[in-house]
DNA sequence: CTGAAAGCGCTTACAG
DNA sequence: CTGAAAGCGCTTACAG
């Protein structure tokens, strides 16, 4: 291994003291712009790259954001819900854009999670994405807010609530999917996810889902709500769980689209017909929803949209500037899985 | 913001020196059970977290893998491969098994990448995953290797190739698929996917493609290879390009799933069915792949496996331990898109 | 088993 | 515009 190049050995080799190579790299103006270019050709040649960590230590920042990712302990261990991979690749992203570097971390919400990633100054803040139950999160989040850590949040909105936060309009998006169900004639509805404050997401999607209905003075029948976490295999066990239990209705929502596709996959094992002898509409648009057959009647959440505002959110926050939680509309994306 | 504890703020609580404190928290042997615990307890107490960068600093190593993910520059901006999100996940959760932190990041061929992630003293290692066009990409590998950079790549495995790589046996999968085919009484075929040196794994696939054709002698007709990236866009431009010059062969073989699943779309666009008139193979096993209509028959890359493998032998490379490349095989999965 | 001291490679007042 | 010096918070010989 041949031996790092340091600030010391340009200094020597330029004739410069070690301090003005430091000002001349980061392109401080307190420096003659021969020296600079001097310095910084000579920086090139010998492949030198600041140390970070000592910079870091130095200026006790890191120019890093951590993302913790957190799964639902229940879930296939070597899958991960494709909904969260697309906000990871989306964060990434947005993290570079704004220059900074993105530790990544899956973690089991049974475990001590704080992770500590900025306590160790390892990074300079938190992004949060995951589902989970919240009635445990809400402590953990707790516990950052009281060490001032800089956190931001991707989940559910709501009053009172610790820390800031984003997410998309469940509430509307619930009621909007149910709307357009009720235009296409159905009547009679399931929905199939959780529905109460351990998963305060699909709760949200529920409730704008039982007011739409209401609205146009159906019924909401309180046994088609049918437990399942965003998992294919929980769709499914949900569908058939439905289908022994009570008569098909007109049509279903499902709280997200992996759990739609557990569900369509049950109807196609006993040949019931989506679109024409059951609705079938999720919630997400994953990239698999427009390559099912039918394709995937779906709320779209932008996780482009999502992944930047969280970023630049969170470094807002880092800066001590003033930031509040906000709502992200979702879009009812019109595809077969729901027409008469 | 309260100010963070250091070391020294539990040396003169507990009436230790600092480096007592230091050897305590990193359960040195050198330090008394008694002596051990007091400290250990005070540190938890105060929150206390060893700063990284100082530790890093000191110790010159940093704990955490950086994973730079290679895209090609005409894939959709939003989009990022499937395949590779599903690496991603793995190799986060295999780096966090052997207890490192993962920086990840997205890179662009075109630019100057080699991104300084060592260099820069951030990440002891690299892993680098990725499609791209190869024969750009072995020039910055070559130029790694000479910095002794540590780093494993995941992709194509050549003879006298530079750096460490890890790959699916891309021959023989290509071959394996073909055989059944072939089995399935399929005697014209196409490719759908790039098979040249710019691709060399689409290009493994072909050869062992090609391999199979011939030894039952049948033919190869080179006109039936069109090229594609791995995206559903590219995939269903080249379905199409197949149809307009040619008559339908019996089967085709898609060098990888995306392709494979653009390639669908496009048939049923124009009423073609398959597997009845034209049987559609693909290639990685994506989660979308049991998911189409008809389900994808594909031949699986075990990305749980291959992830631990990266970071296991990365973790070796950075201890100065001897590795060598390797293939991985992959394994078909029989669904109902090739069936007679 | 413990402590005093050096030093990792930077950044940043301070002085000129 | 430049340099000499201090110090970020640790780890690790060295001495006892």
């Amino acid at each position: 291994m041949k031996t790092k190049a340091t600030s010391l050995d340009i200094a020597y080799q330029a004739g410069v003291s070690q301090s003005t190579v430091s000002r001349a790299l980061r392109n401080s103006p307190l420096v003659n712009e021969e020296t600079r270019k001097k310095v910084q050709a000579l920086a090139k040649e010998l492949n030198y790259k600041v140390d970070k960590n000592a910079s870091n230590l130095r200026s006790q920042h890191t120019g890093t954001l951590a993302l913790l990712l957190f799964e639902d302990p229940t879930s296939d261990d070597s899958m991960i819900n494709p909904f969260f991979l697309s906000m990871l690749g989306c964060i990434t992203r947005a993290a570079a854009k704004n220059g900074y570097d993105l530790l990544v971390s899956f973690q089991q919400l049974s475990e001590d999670w704080h992770a500590d990633y900025e306590d160790a100054s390892k990074a300079d803040g938190l992004i949060l994405l995951g589902y989970g139950d919240y009635v445990d999160y809400e402590a953990k989040l707790k516990q950052l807010s009281e060490q001032e850590t800089h956190f931001v949040r991707y989940g559910s909105i709501e009053k009172g609530q610790t820390g800031i936060s984003f997410g998309c309009d469940n509430f509307k998006g619930g009621y909007d999917m149910t709307q357009h169900l009720i235009k296409q004639g159905h009547k009679s509805f399931a929905f199939l996810g959780g529905a109460d404050e351990h998963c305060p997401e699909f709760f949200e999607r529920y409730k704008g889902h039982c007011q739409a209905v209401k609205e146009v003075n159906l019924t909401v029948n309180p046994n088609n709500q049918i437990d399942a976490i965003s998992t294919e295999g929980s769709g499914y066990a949900a569908a058939n769980q439905l289908l022994a239990q009570s008569e098909l209705p007109d049509a279903i929502f499902c709280a997200s689209d992996m759990i739609a596709v557990g569900a369509l996959t049950a109807f196609q094992d006993k040949k019931i017909k989506v679109p024409e002898q059951v609705a079938l509409a999720g919630f997400d648009d994953i990239s698999v929803a427009h390559l099912t057959s039918p394709k995937l009647t779906t709320m779209q959440q932008n996780t482009k949209l999502a992944a930047d505002i969280l970023v630049e959110s969170l470094i807002k926050k880092i800066h001590n500037q003033e930031i509040d939680s906000g709502l992200i509309p979702a879009k009812l994306i019109v595809r077969e899985s729901c027409s008469r």
